[in-house]
RNA sequence: GCAGAGGUAACGAAGCGGUCAAACGUGUAAGGCUUAGGACCUUAUGGCUUAGGCCUUCGAGGGUUCAAAUCCCUCCCUCUGCACCA
């Protein structure tokens, strides 16, 4: 068997791919074009497998198209904008051992690292060149003359400013404060990878109603203002420490220690704090705002101090830790009946039901008894006629006009706390802090939720299923803060105070790539709003331009909009989101993004595979050890979002084909007989599989084209000989045509098998995607030849069960009349698949009841008398060689002998 | 909490009203090839049968239909994402 040599033939089509310039693109009008990306990646480390996985399915696509005709652009960019490269580049100027280690394992010299120490951008530099030879190595298609690094290119930080100040004419630009959780020690916003402990919790509304005793404010915090008129008591805890807190308003709170420390994060600064015995305040009673009822403030342990203000309005008949204590306290104090404000129609009695169901033995029964509470009054839920102005109201909507009524009588305010406990990784505890003139960019905007919705119901999204998390992505959009204090970006452009952060200076840029390569020659202080408008939203001007902003405009509106952009599901909810949304903002509709690919995660033995799990290979070591077209077939791992699961085992599987191929065209002259019946059987199912291959192409679902282009392709081709199949004309154009329809999957190899058969044109430079050919299609052929397979398939059973070599084979067909009326209930079978029906259409006899004994198997594909016999005739000398046993074949007349079921006799 | 996806053989996974005992892959077993191992090839792998037959299954329960893994309802369970962080 010849050896697939795939160094060797991979080196020779890299480099002429290379000398002409295969993937360089340029506008022409007289071609339709076809325009892929994939998400900018940061250059702080080598690409292994799983970047791989995304940008091979991007390329293979992008190839798909080139073969359709189309004139393709498949650019790639890098991202240093924001914390990740600043970050690494800190830790190794610290001398971090661990850090140090990460970049020598890829690669980085002890000379690289020192350079790296304190600047980043040393650091992408290295890192982006690692990349596009890693690139180059796998196949990626990608035109580099346009490659830029997101706010490192000077020239592209003009493009994120004219992005700005647009988005700022247009409204889309606010300003305010926004809560973040926060390091307290690192003085630092708390991302979910910065932290310990508290992985997904974030800042939590409270509202805090101020309670009076006296001339103090006792500010209760609740999530649920809604129960105001069900107020029996505050709680405090006798056990915590307490503070008199003076504001510069002349407002006297009584808060928790713990709150005094938070306060500076969300309020302004005290004027002042002393130290207050809460106990002085036992046995007295408070004011309730709303309604004026004097409440008792009771001591209770189970009041956490370091949870909001220390001070908590109690709800017995709404809140299970209020009914239990409440219950409690009433045999030691004299207390009133508690009110009943909420009604639940299917669950009169609520909370007895609750209490009854979890129990009030500790903390976690009676957690889970609130949840129930709160959940069922929610969704259930009306205030009844106990609650003033916001009777008869559902609970679902009160809570907004539960505050209004609390602000009338100036007794509200709010405080962000987190939703459960956050620990940074230097230990501290996360808090909230309220980020004061945060920019934002607006993408709460209902007429901009809607425009883009309305868009993204008309695009290609593949796969299907994910089109309803964009836009369900889309419609749960809230603002989102643009800017930050640190890192690398650009400056925002009238507040140099800000850098844009790097989700948002990052949803439009592939409009850049359709002229980064003529931009890139110009000085930034060349760059103009003016031209942007002009190239970008077509905006005239008295203004003559320059040739080479001519030629920007020319690339943009060839290429533009983008037809397909290809990404990993983790990205939906975030820059899918900005991406669709800014484009609807900023461009006129026909200049929006058309087509999305989404795809999972790549995982090696059901684990994830990322870097901090340490599974991870990188594209070198596989191309180098395996070959670039092996390494493709991770591309192939999974067909839609699910997680896609690969396994090196693959590649030998692989191979193996690869070589039977390879040997079919060496001795392609040996095949020298004529065409017969499996000649009609093989190119029946090669316009099969052409067709089927490029459905699942055009949806992206390569795992399932490859079982057409690659394995079904090759097992048919394995039968075509086996049943004694061998002409050259059939062969050459079926391997051929293996070889287009494989070649966006395995460029390399396939490029040598045409070529080995074709001396012509490359299958990459040319409309080379293979047409189907209706002439060859015959549906009657290959359900004969399913007959004769599975008529192989039962011969071998038969001859398992006698258990000796057989001598003699006699397969006997079913006779003419037989087929007929086989044909006929096939038929029948389309309009009726009543028996009865049926059985008066044909004659009644032994044959018609066996063949309708069983409704579910009656007839369902066509076959033909002449062509059953000529399909065991012309097989026959392979059958003999099979199992060295005369074959008989003739016409039978026995019960046995059925249409696409021969009789048997092995004797 | 909100949203999305899903529960099919030992496992991964396809099928999405009749071609289904269930493709494909892995694992397992037997045989072939090989000095040997690996790789590769052939066959088997729900149960009962043993001249090509029958029976039972697709998270659980109910319903629609001549026909349901596939459609509808209820319940149970699993996974993924949720923003200032790339």
């Amino acid at each position: 068997m010849s050896k697939y040599e795939f160094e060797e033939i991979e080196k020779k089509w890299r480099r002429i791919y290379e000398e002409k310039k295969l993937y360089e693109a340029d506008a022409d009008e007289k071609r339709e074009k076809f325009f892929v990306t994939v998400p900018v990646m940061y250059p702080d480390g080598r690409l292994h497998t799983g970047h791989m996985y995304t940008w091979t399915r991007a390329d293979i696509f992008a190839r798909f198209q080139r073969m359709k005709g189309k004139n393709v652009l498949f650019p790639q960019g890098f991202h240093m904008t924001g914390g990740p490269m600043a970050g690494m580049s800190l830790r190794l100027k610290n001398g971090d051992e661990k850090a140090i280690k990460i970049m020598k394992d890829q690669g980085a010299s002890e000379e690289d690292i020192k350079r790296f120490a304190g600047n980043p951008l040393e650091l992408g530099l290295f890192f982006g060149k690692t990349y596009k030879s890693d690139f180059n190595l796998v196949g990626t298609s990608i035109d580099w003359r346009r490659n830029f690094i997101l706010s490192y290119t000077e020239q592209y930080s003009k493009f994120v400013e004219w992005q700005f100040r647009k988005l700022r004419e247009l409204g889309y630009i606010t300003q305010g404060s926004h809560p973040v959780v926060w390091c307290p020690r690192e003085n630092t916003s708390l991302g979910d990878h910065d932290r310990a402990e508290g992985e997904g919790e974030s800042p939590q509304e409270f509202t805090i109603i101020k309670f009076k005793a006296d001339n103090l404010i006792l500010p209760a915090a609740t999530l649920r203002p809604e129960t105001i008129y069900g107020v029996s008591n505050l709680w405090v805890n006798e056990n915590g420490q307490y503070k008199k807190v003076r504001f510069s308003n002349g407002e006297e709170w009584i808060v928790s220690k713990e709150f005094t420390e938070k306060l500076p994060f969300q309020k302004n600064v005290a004027e002042k704090i002393e130290d207050f015995n809460i106990a002085d305040l036992a046995g007295k009673t408070a004011v309730n705002p709303v309604n004026n009822e004097e409440v008792p403030i009771i001591n209770a342990e189970f009041v956490k101090t370091d949870r909001n203000t220390g001070i908590v309005m109690s709800v017995p008949m709404h809140a299970p830790f209020d009914y239990n204590y409440y219950n409690k306290k009433k045999t030691e104090i004299k207390l009133r009946e508690p009110r009943k404000i909420i009604d639940v129609k299917t669950n009169p009695n609520l909370m007895e039901e609750a209490i009854k169901r979890f129990g009030t033995a500790d903390e976690k029964e009676l957690e889970n008894a609130t949840k129930y509470v709160y959940k069922t009054e929610f969704n259930y839920g009306i205030l009844n006629e106990s609650n003033g102005p916001l009777s008869g109201k559902p609970v679902k909507e009160a809570k907004e006009y539960a505050i209004a009524l609390i602000k009338e009588k100036n007794a509200y305010d709010n405080f962000y706390e987190t939703s459960g406990e956050v620990i940074c990784r230097c230990g501290a505890k996360g808090l909230i802090k309220l980020v004061e003139n945060q920019w934002f960019i607006r993408y709460s905007d209902k007429q901009l939720k809607e425009k883009t919705i309305d868009w993204i119901q008309k695009m290609d999204v593949r796969p299907e299923e994910a089109k309803a998390q964009i836009i369900n992505a889309v419609y749960n959009m809230e603002d989102k803060a643009a800017t930050r204090n640190g890192g690398l970006g650009t400056p925002l452009p009238w507040d140099n105070n800000w850098l844009i952060e790097p989700l948002s200076d990052s949803t439009i840029y592939m409009a850049y790539y359709t002229f980064a390569h003529i931009i890139k020659d110009m000085k930034p202080e060349e760059i103009t709003d003016e031209m942007f408008d002009y190239i970008l939203l077509d905006k005239k001007s008295d203004k003559k331009f320059p040739d080479n902003i001519e030629k920007m405009k020319k690339e943009f509106e060839y290429w533009y909009p983008l037809d397909l952009r290809v990404t990993a599901k983790e990205l939906i909810t975030n820059h899918i989101a900005f991406f669709i949304m800014t484009h609807v903002a900023i461009f006129s509709k026909d200049k929006w993004p058309r087509g999305l690919g989404i795809n999972g995660w790549l995982t090696v033995n059901g684990k994830k595979m990322s870097k901090s799990k340490g599974n991870t290979m990188t594209i070198d070591y596989v191309v180098n050890n395996y070959g670039a077209d092996s390494a493709r077939l991770i591309a192939s791992a999974s067909n839609g979002m699910d997680d896609a699961a690969w396994d090196l085992n693959n590649i030998n599987g692989f191979k193996q084909k690869i070589e039977f191929i390879l040997e079919l065209t060496e001795i392609m002259d040996s095949f020298s007989g004529e065409r017969k019946l499996a000649d009609e059987f093989l190119l029946s199912k090669t316009n099969y599989l052409i067709e089927n291959s490029e459905k699942e192409y055009n949806s992206m679902k390569y795992k399932n084209s490859l079982n057409y282009s690659f394995f079904e392709f090759i097992e048919n081709i394995k039968n075509y000989i086996d049943y004694g199949g061998n002409n050259k004309d059939t062969l050459k154009y079926v391997i051929t045509v293996f070889s287009k329809l494989n070649h966006p999957l395995f460029p390399f190899v396939t490029e040598e098998i045409n070529n080995a058969l074709n001396k012509g044109e490359l299958l990459e430079s040319y409309q080379s995607w293979p047409e189907i050919k209706e002439e060859y299609k015959n549906e009657i052929v290959e359900n004969e030849f399913e007959v004769l397979k599975q008529t192989i398939s039962d011969i071998n059973n038969l001859v398992n069960l006698i258990n000796k070599d057989p001598k003699e084979i006699i397969i006997g067909i079913a006779g003419k009349e037989k087929f007929e009326i086989y044909n006929k209930v096939e038929e029948i079978t389309h309009r009726s698949r009543d028996l009865k029906e049926i059985r008066k259409e044909v004659p009644s006899n032994e044959f018609v009841n066996k063949l309708l004994k069983n409704p579910k198997r009656l007839p369902n594909k066509k076959l033909d008398y002449e062509l059953e016999k000529r399909v065991f005739i012309e097989s026959k000398s392979k059958l003999k060689e099979m199992y060295n046993a005369e074959i008989k074949i003739e016409e039978s007349n026995e019960d046995k002998a059925f249409p696409g079921k021969p009789m048997l006799i092995i004797k």
